[in-house]
DNA sequence: CTTACTGTACCGTCTGGACGGTCTTGTCAA
DNA sequence: TTGACAAGACCGTCCAGACGGTACAGTAAG
């Protein structure tokens, strides 16, 4: 990551995240990003000469914040709490944001099916790491399980479950993982 | 449902998965589902005057459909199973299946995301009647919450778990739910 | 005569992308 | 210090193609 005059990169990818969010993942077009990000049209195809470049970078932004803070969740986490829990609690935390943050992955899914792949090898990875590093493979499936539930309610909109209730959820998968 | 004599309908609303399956859910086109059900665009309009009524019909039929394999899986299940067990067997059941069976919501989200009101609210529904069948909230939360965890890695055509890990995961919560 | 289509031709709109032009910034010789 | 100049960042316009939808004439079955 080198060191960039302008933030345009930045706005864009934040333009398009909010486009996909409010105006519904199907109208994610890039005239909508452009003037969304202030910007012209010709200046956000000179940041990504494609459409698929865009959707491309939006993936590897998403994934390597997520990997980022996973990585400060393991080191920096409260001392003691197993790599499960710490994972457990950073996922809780992301879906508690009030923006639902990923819709734009509908879009990209719309556009080609296959960007879903980098995600879906990194979310490979991270459960073969959790499994290496988990005693109890039971309680790895359902907690992994369950917050793969939690992530899909969030990113689909769902709200059936109460403040309390994801509060208890998450506690009891806490207990579950240690 | 009153008998038809034809079953055109029933050959589009196929038709429309397959296609949003196969070649992606981007490019779910009205052309693509005719041709692909054996039917003329004249003719796939007259059963379907809108693209969105399409959409509404496969919404419908895919509820109703899980609905009544939820109804008779209560009726007809292991005597002496709770509700909830029912829930988790059906629902693993139905991820068992080789296709993915459900591409196509992408298709609708993308199209207007108020296509997912309907599966919310069924959601809800399903959800409120479990909850004031189960006794215990905690292993309500986890179960349902790790049943919605595999749909979505089901939709989302994830594998990273494999048949093994699927049957302990499932033989774990219904574990959790008596 | 109605139902349930087929087949074709067509229209308006939207979208990704190409292209040429413009303004700004940094560099470097004189 | 200044002026020439090249590269980088961006603007505005235009266009071909795809898509949803309409219109309509024809037809085979019951």
């Amino acid at each position: 990551m080198k060191a960039r005059r302008t933030n345009s990169r930045e706005k864009i990818l934040a333009a398009a995240a909010d486009v996909a969010r409010e105006t519904g993942p199907g109208s994610l077009s890039l005239d909508a990003v452009a003037s969304r990000a202030g910007v012209s049209k010709g200046g956000l195809l000179y940041n990504f000469p494609t459409k698929a470049k865009l959707m491309q970078a939006l993936v590897e932004d998403y994934l390597s914040a997520f990997q980022q803070a996973l990585e400060a969740a393991r080191t920096n986490g409260v001392s003691g709490e197993s790599p499960l829990a710490a994972y457990i609690r950073l996922s809780a935390e992301h879906a508690e944001e009030s923006k639902p943050s990923a819709t734009w992955i509908f879009s990209a899914i719309a556009e080609d099916p296959d960007f879903l792949t980098p995600i879906k090898s990194f979310r490979r990875q991270v459960f073969e790491r959790l499994k290496q590093e988990t005693p109890n493979l039971k309680a790895l499936l359902v907690c992994y399980l369950a917050i793969e539930g939690l992530r899909s309610m969030n990113l689909f909109g769902s709200d059936i479950l109460s403040a309390d209730e994801r509060r208890l959820l998450i506690s009891t998968l806490l207990e579950i993982a240690e």
